[in-house]
DNA sequence: ATCACGCAATAGTACGGCCC
DNA sequence: GGGCCGTACTATTGCGTGAT
């Protein structure tokens, strides 16, 4: 089990179970969960795993839950890979029809939240491990992202978000850069306007000292 | 008895493809 | 283009099993 958090650096490469570089962790706000980590809400351990997820690249999928026996709360809910499981195999009712890409592969990744007597849920159990190669998609169409790719178009797909992503990592990095220069020009304003300021008020204390010795 | 968890089944829904 | 059908998805539930 692995319960180091990540969240300590900055940028930090992930290397999943077939040991190729996946992807960076560029923010300190996308925690990777670890067993003990507390949540307010399930929703908030839902949005946390999914931001992980989309931030490290692979899709969150919601799976099973279990009720409280006494009050019927939901009390325990799974959070898994998209690629979680297999396919069921279901009898083809068309032999026209093309089968629709493979979505499942036998991932293991996921983590189990509690809902502790406290009312806060916690992180119970962590399998960090993929048993597939992540991809930072760069569109927010899930369902398309998951739909259009064949395992033929996997490695093509892989290369072209790859180099995307470099693109948009140079492209943030001189955003970033732009940002710090305005915001050190605006400190700059900020501190003429205050001295700006303070000689005002310097020469109204003076103007007004005058008048009452007058 | 209760809890934790795995697995299968099912309902509802979204979407792609085919046919008119 | 729009309707229908098939496929695959998520969400939920039931049941079984092992641990406490």
């Amino acid at each position: 089990m692995d319960e180091k958090p990540c969240a300590e650096n900055s940028r930090e490469i992930i290397e999943c179970s077939n040991g190729k570089e996946l992807a960076a962790c560029e923010e300190n706000s996308v925690m990777e969960p670890f067993v003990g980590m507390e949540f307010e809400s399930e929703e908030a351990a839902k949005v946390s795993y999914d931001a992980y997820g989309t931030r490290f690249g692979f899709i969150m999928r919601v799976d099973a839950f279990r009720r409280s026996m006494r009050d019927g709360k939901v009390v325990w809910r799974r959070l898994v890979c998209n690629k979680e499981g297999f396919r069921k195999h279901r009898p083809r009712r068309s032999e026209n029809r093309k089968p629709r890409a493979i979505t499942r592969e036998g991932c293991k990744a996921m983590i189990v939240v509690k809902k502790e007597k406290t009312g806060k849920w916690v992180v119970t159990r962590f399998v960090k491990e993929h048993n597939h190669p992540l991809v930072v998609a760069p569109t927010n169409n899930r369902r398309a992202v998951l739909l259009s790719q064949t395992p033929d178009d996997k490695d093509v797909k892989i290369r072209e978000l790859t180099a995307e992503l470099q693109r948009e990592r140079k492209r943030s990095a001189a955003i970033q850069e732009q940002l710090d220069m305005v915001l050190k020009d605006m400190e700059e304003h900020s501190s003429f306007l205050s001295r700006n300021i303070d000689d005002i008020v310097r020469s109204m204390k003076e103007i007004e000292s005058k008048r009452v010795v007058l």
